[in-house]
DNA sequence: AAATATTTCAAACAACTGTTTGAAACACTT
DNA sequence: AAGTGTTTCAAACAGTTGTTTGAAATATTT
C-alpha cells in the first residue's frame, strides 16, 4: 500500500520536476501532463505513484522541506558563543541566503514563498515544519537583545519586523525590478543586505527596552 | 467598438463581482461562470462587453485603481507643514489603512497583493499607478529624514525596510494567524502596528547618516 | 409605428484538466 | 523457464474551462 519507501527511477524523476513546476506555475495551474513530459514518464505514473495530484505535491513538499531542513537547519551558522548581536546577524544572512540563492533545490524558496501568501491545505506541515522553528529562534535572539521573554508582545513585533525586511526582497522581486530596474537585480549583494537589516534592525530595537509611550 | 464609456447595469454588475472574484481566487482560478452568476448575468456577457476574459481582468484593474487612487491619494493624511518624522508616521498608518482596513473596494488591497507575489501580463499598470507613485513618495520623506537624495542608495534600502514591515502584515497573514493564532487576528490594532513601525524605523534610521563602516 | 441597433439568452463548441482502464512490458522469485 | 508481482503505456473518460453562435428580447432611432 504505502510506496513511500519506494525510491523508483521515474518516481524520483517525477517529483524533481513537479517540484519545479510546482513552484513556478502554483499547485492549480501545474499539470500532471507537464510534469510527466519533463520528467519522461507516461501520464499515469503520478496517479500510480503518489494516488492523485494532491498526493505528488505532499510527497513534495514533505521529501525537499526535509531535505531543505537538514542542510540548512534555522541555526545554520549560530554558536552559542555569540553575542546576541553577532546571532542575528548570522540569522539574517541564512535567512537571505535561504531565500535567494542558489540553495538546494533552487526552487523551494519560491514553492514556500508562494504557500506564504497564497496557502494551499498542505501550508500547516510548512508551517510546523520550516516557519514555526525558524521564527522561534529569531524570537530567542531578539528576547535576549531586548532583555524579554521570547512571548512578549514586542519581541513579536520586532521579530516580524526583521522577518518582514528579509521577505520583502524575494516575495516583492517583481516589484523590485521593475522600480529599480538595473540596482538591485542581482542576487550576488546578499552581504550588503544583511548589512543593512541588521544595522536597521538594531537600531531599530536600541530604545525599544523602555516603552514606548508618545502623544 | 469602445464600449469603455458604455455603463450598462449588467456591465457594472460584472465589474464588481469580478473584483471581488479574481482578488479572492485570483485570475486563473476565477472562472467566468462564477462571476456571471454573481452579478445575475448570462455567460456570454463577459465576451460580449469586454471581449475576453483578459479585457475584463484589464477594465477592473484600471477603473479599481483609478477609483482608490482618487479616494486614498499616496499623500493621503500628509501636509506639507509637519515634520519628516510626523510624515512617515502619517505615511504608515496610511498605507496599514489601505491594506487592512476596510478601504473601498475592500478587496482591492487584496488583488494588489496577489499582483504583488504572482504577477500577471497586467502588472505594470500597477506599478505605474499605484506602487512607483506610492514607493516615491515613501522615498522623499526618507530622504529629508537621513538628509540625502531620493535617488541614494540607503534611503531606497531604508525605504524598502519600511514598506517590507508593512506588506508583513497582509502578505504574510495566514502565518501570521497560524503562529499565534488569537494574538493578531483582529484589524482593529493598526495604530499600535503604526507605532512600533515608525517607532522601529526612525531609530533604524537615526545613525544611519554615517557610512556603515563594521568589522 | 416601423426600422434599426443593442443587449440578453440557452445551447453548443473546442480545448484542456485530472483520472481511469486494461493490456503490454518488465523485474524478480521459485 | 514458468510464474508472480510490479511498472509502463496508449487510449479513453468525465468534468470544467473560455468562447462562440444565432435567435429572441429590449432599447433606440427614424
Amino acid at each position: 500500500m504505502d510506496k513511500k519507501k519506494n525510491a523508483s527511477r521515474t518516481r524520483l524523476a517525477i517529483m524533481e520536476s513537479a517540484g519545479k513546476i510546482f513552484a513556478e506555475e502554483g499547485f492549480s495551474k501545474a499539470t500532471v501532463r507537464d510534469i510527466c513530459r519533463e520528467a519522461g514518464a507516461n501520464i499515469a505514473a503520478v496517479n500510480y505513484h503518489f494516488g492523485d495530484k494532491k498526493g505528488l505535491y505532499l510527497s513534495v513538499l514533505k521529501h525537499y522541506q526535509e531535505m531543505v531542513f537538514q542542510t540548512y537547519p534555522p541555526d545554520f551558522g549560530i554558536t552559542a558563543a555569540q553575542k546576541p548581536e553577532e546571532k542575528l546577524r548570522a540569522y539574517i544572512r541564512s535567512f537571505l541566503t535561504r531565500m535567494m540563492d542558489d540553495v538546494h533545490p533552487p526552487w523551494f524558496a519560491r514553492l514556500l514563498a508562494r504557500e506564504f501568501t497564497e496557502p494551499t491545505w498542505a501550508f500547516d506541515i510548512l508551517v510546523e515544519g520550516s516557519i514555526r522553528p525558524s521564527f522561534q529562534l529569531l524570537a530567542d535572539i531578539v528576547a535576549a537583545i531586548l532583555g524579554k521573554k521570547p512571548d512578549d508582545r514586542r519581541v513579536r513585533l520586532c521579530s516580524m519586523s526583521i522577518v518582514g525586511q528579509c521577505l520583502y526582497f524575494r516575495h516583492s522581486n517583481p516589484v523590485i525590478i521593475r522600480l529599480f530596474p538595473r540596482e538591485f537585480s542581482d542576487a550576488g549583494q546578499i552581504e550588503e543586505l544583511t548589512e543593512h537589516i541588521t544595522f536597521f534592525s538594531l537600531n531599530g530595537m536600541a530604545k525599544a527596552k523602555t516603552k514606548n509611550k508618545r502623544r
